[in-house]
DNA sequence: CTTATAGTTGACTGATTTGCTCAGGATTAG
DNA sequence: CTAATCCTGAGCAAATCAGTCAACTATAAG
């Protein structure tokens, strides 16, 4: 599992459409325009998700994509692995100058924790994570005034 | 945050130093064989490694690196961090065609997330990691095997 | 003191990935 | 029809990844 600013800007764009769910198709082009990332790359993207059956496309005029299952279906997990190449894993494969096998567990203890970083992001789906408070209460603060927010806020995490 | 194969041999190596932490130096030809990892690669990781202070070089015979602080104040959010530059954010900027500010949030719900995902990395430390039982039972299935030692360690123990 | 070990640093390089442009299709609402 | 929108593929510049090469410094061992 890696996790980039494309798996950011898949998982980003999801959560426009789970918002978006009942106000119709969202448009690439509209995506484009709020975070800023050319329409080709996010064609790129949306023909993966759209490979991975996590969303649809509606065609013609007032078209646009829309989720292809409901978003409690739907996990962060899946969403970046769908755009994101799986990495190889280059084991060192017990070769025989391991010393004593006492040192190539740490292949192991990788694995260990990988699988524990996958279940984490596996058990968050769109629905959940869209109805927690925190979330919520963004989605609330946006929705009532016109005005634009989200100054720089120190965005020292950007998982990206 | 990225997660990468860099951050992955960061990782992997920091386990390596905490593991073998009461028996001495672990050099970075030794991680190199065992991880597949070349030897200049391993030096650059470890430059930041040690420019963060998570790690400390012992020059000369016997030396190696090991671990500048108890296993309890390393987090993999720190080893991750210090390998894996920051990227830049790309926000939208608030531009005006955000139709209503309501599509924007994305960014927002992302900072969520991510501040989640960072949190998750940040509560996990080496020690409390390679203490949990099905990490201990991989290293004592790894000590237990063959113990056909190396050069290395015999005249390190010989030393001591 | 001399030497071998091992960290430290920096310049450079090829391969891959990222993010993007361009150029065209195909499909459907109005 | 026409315009909006998805869809596809070729191609490309820049960044990052992963590694090589080459020198240097500090230190333990003999």
């Amino acid at each position: 599992m890696r996790l980039s600013t494309k798996g950011r800007y898949a998982v980003t764009a999801m959560m426009d459409l789970a918002v978006h769910q009942d106000t119709g198709p969202v448009t690439l082009a509209d995506i484009s325009r709020c975070q800023g990332i050319s329409l080709s790359y996010l064609e790129q993207l949306f023909a993966k998700l759209r490979r991975q059956g996590l969303v649809k496309g509606v065609r013609g005029p007032g078209g646009g994509y829309r989720l292809a299952k409901p978003p409690r279906d739907i996990s962060v997990a899946d969403i970046i692995l769908a755009v994101d190449e799986k990495v190889d894993t280059t084991l060192c494969e017990g070769q025989e100058n391991c010393q004593g096998g006492k040192r190539c567990l740490t292949h192991e203890l990788w694995n260990n924790l990988s699988q524990q970083i996958y279940d984490y992001l596996a058990q968050i789906n769109l629905e959940e994570f869209l109805s927690r408070p925190s979330v919520r209460e963004v989605i609330e603060r946006q929705g009532e005034g016109g005005q634009h927010r989200h100054e720089h806020e120190v965005r020292r995490f950007t998982l990206a």
